[in-house]
DNA sequence: CTCGTGACTGCTT
DNA sequence: GAAGCAGCCACGA
């Protein structure tokens, strides 16, 4: 091997990471920004996520309605457009919105263990 | 290099 | 509950 070859593979960047677990959020579930960065093992990241979010590729159509604050509330400014196509996304899916936020006790996404194998094996 | 700025969090008033 | 704040970290001016 050349000595200036690079030994190891590229690494996906964290921003891959975090656009790759939320792909994994099933329709229905809501996770926070910081559980999401947790889960893309980037721990301690929120805001992190939250930029992973904004610059999200479009053409990704990665449901970035179904992360929300911790506490379930909904931390997108209210002036933002984004405020009420979030809110309204969710309750497409079921999921109820009330006074901006959301009950995480009954939509919070819990993955199992099979789930989070799958992932390692990105 | 320093500073201000967030689609963040958790803790304290 | 609401508001403030320190810790957080990538980015751009």
């Amino acid at each position: 091997m050349h000595p200036l070859d690079d030994p190891c593979p590229p690494q996906p960047s964290a921003l891959e990471k975090i656009w790759h677990t939320l792909e994994q959020v099933p329709y229905g579930r809501v996770v926070t920004y910081g559980q999401l960065a947790d889960l893309a093992g980037q721990p301690g990241r929120a805001r992190l996520a939250a930029r992973a979010l904004k610059l999200a590729p479009t053409e990704r159509s990665l449901p970035w309605y179904r992360v929300i604050g911790a506490g379930g509330k909904i931390t997108i400014p209210k002036t933002s457009p984004g405020y009420q196509r979030q809110i309204e996304h969710l309750r497409n899916e079921g999921v109820t919105v009330n006074q901006g936020r959301v009950k995480m006790s009954e939509y919070q996404w819990q993955p199992d263990l099979a789930e989070l194998l799958w992932q390692l094996d990105y």
